[in-house]
DNA sequence: CTCCAAGGGGCGAACGTTCGCTTCCCGCGC
DNA sequence: GCGCGGGAAGCGAACGTTCGCCCCTTGGAG
């Protein structure tokens, strides 16, 4: 019954009995390296492709000491950004002939004690952090100590991680001076997770653009609404049973955004005429919502395949030296913003 | 500048060094096995853990012969259907100890000469297929040749392959029987992709949806639109240029159904009382949709788990007769369809 | 004819484990 | 007093590579 282990895998040694020479030489020929006749090396080859002859990894990595493998660690990717942004990251290494082994954290963020020892056992040679709610976390400061390449989506404790992604403030700033122009005076925010490094920076943003243009920051009119689309409605739900007078939203994501529009209408307010809404992040839904979201495009995909280019230049050049890469953001205008 | 390598890994050796044993006593103690005396058992854990030892899952793969290590192969993930899938996968996976090594292969389908490959080097214990796009691809016999273990989320050619997903001719059934029970008689429908499983099954049962209440199948009503918003948007103009008396459409997906919703504005169509739209997959954005989208709940992450459940029995019992697993769908009921 | 260089190939070791045996020592029973 | 059993620990080998070094065989130059 379970009489498996069918085919045995063949190895170098396999190759170099049915070619007639040692096995270390076949390893010469299979790597390309070394001087090996021209008749040998052919007949190596032969027999390498007779026998489909598959390198294991495994054992190279032994001896080599690298692994030609790096760890992703991220927070759940069915969250349309960080697919995108995993996407991207996932096809620079392969492009460039790493592997990819990726765990996603639980939200409840056991991540640590699991995801961080699986990687150091499988020896990665680099680590992609993507995973916004380990923010926090101090277990980080481990991974330094062993002087791992790391390269992260977001601030990591400690310090001394390299960072790539977008300027968060920018983003508010870009989104909130929009509204502005566009004459409203009592512009609101539904917020994410209060406390995140994205949150308070999209706000700070949000608040810088309304005291460049002398408007006085209200904390009345800020809500969380958890980056969920129900949070978001029912932070809007709040925002208006407080203030009537809001003619403006500035959501920190166009996820939220949609929750937004989904309680505008609700409350019977007309889109962009009785209150505007400005989303962040540009997802596929945007245009394609009622009415199609203006909103700050934000490159997820090229800031994945950015961060893992960078993380493989550290891997590969041994530099430690922590870098910021900040990849552009631009304000794409739809018919939400009237 | 690049003299890295700072921390030298500490091994079994180093571990033992400290604590005067041999290396394989220390091996025995670290994986709880053998008679080993209590007061070396604490010395030892004590000094594993004084040196911060690791154990070298490569090193021990090596003479194991297997990885506790699973190949996922997948089209662009950032698709959010698959992203569920993946996370549920990911996560079972890590349940029961196994990593998971993630490749995406790109649109083109270059995927089967560098993913498969890949796969094999690092001598993965199984592979979890959530490529649809390879569902022609022949390259898969090889892999079966191998008798590597395989669960794949769709049909794979040469067939001896474990399945695990949902009925899809019974989700265009639902869905269809569900705008004939509210009194439609000229539904269209939005497909995927031609010649795919998923397009085809799911029109099967549209098909029979219709057949069963007395109403003739009529090609003119079908229109592909390829899981794009924009291009079901397209192909439901170019459904109501040829009829304009359709009252009812069904879309393989959700996706493509915001598309429809967004063609159908563009119309001056109200929903659902010029016209009713049924989707499937029950996105996130379904609940929030304008109207509110009536679909075919598909339980994704729960289908990405019991895969890598099914994939795991397959690798630890060592059977590889092919199973297929049918998880179950439901219809619900929002404003879209009245 | 001798010497040397260089091409072609082999050998041993090492990477960090696990596993099956063997060895040692101690205490106990006959 | 002798032998035996069993607990504790060590030893050697193997997994599949790569790498540095040595050895042999040519052939051409001095």
């Amino acid at each position: 019954m379970s009489a498996r282990r069918a085919t045995r895998h063949v190895s170098v040694k396999d190759v170099a009995a049915r070619s007639g020479v040692s096995f270390q030489t076949t390893s010469k020929v299979l790597n390309g390296g070394g001087s090996v006749s021209e008749v040998t090396r052919a007949r190596i080859l032969q027999a390498a492709s007779d026998l489909g002859y598959v390198p294991n990894l495994q054992a190279r990595s032994l001896v080599m000491q690298r692994t030609q493998t790096v760890g992703v660690i991220t927070s759940d990717f069915s969250d349309h950004n960080l697919g995108r942004f995993i996407v991207g990251a996932e096809q620079e290494a392969r492009r460039q002939g790493y592997s990819v082994v990726m765990t996603s954290i639980e939200p409840e963020g056991s991540g640590t004690e699991y995801a961080l020892p699986a990687m150091m056992e499988r020896r990665v040679d680099g680590i992609l952090l993507a995973a916004p709610q380990m923010e926090q976390d101090e277990a980080l400061a481990h991974v330094l100590d062993r002087s791992l390449p790391v390269v992260s989506l977001h601030d990591v404790p400690g310090g001394g991680v390299s960072t790539v992604g977008s300027d968060d403030e920018l983003i508010g700033l870009l989104a909130t001076h929009h509204l502005v122009e566009r004459g409203h005076r009592a512009i609101a925010t539904v917020i994410g997770e209060r406390g995140r490094g994205i949150t308070e920076s999209r706000l700070r943003g949000y608040r810088r653009a309304l005291e460049d243009a002398g408007l006085r920051f209200d904390a009345e009119l800020v809500e969380e609404g958890g980056w969920q689309i129900a949070a978001a409605a029912s932070a809007t739900m709040r925002l208006f049973e407080r203030r009537g007078d809001i003619s403006a939203v500035f959501a920190q994501s166009d996820t939220m955004a949609v929750g937004v529009l989904s309680a505008l209408r609700q409350l019977h307010k007309q889109v962009p005429a009785d209150c505007a809404v400005v989303g962040c992040d540009d997802i596929d839904m945007a245009p394609h919502t009622v009415p199609p979201l203006t909103t700050i495009h934000v490159p997820f995909y090229e800031t994945g395949a950015e961060a893992m280019r960078l993380l493989l230049t550290m891997i590969t050049t041994g530099s430690v030296s922590p870098s910021k890469v900040v990849l552009p953001v631009h304000l794409i205008v739809r018919a939400s913003s009237g």
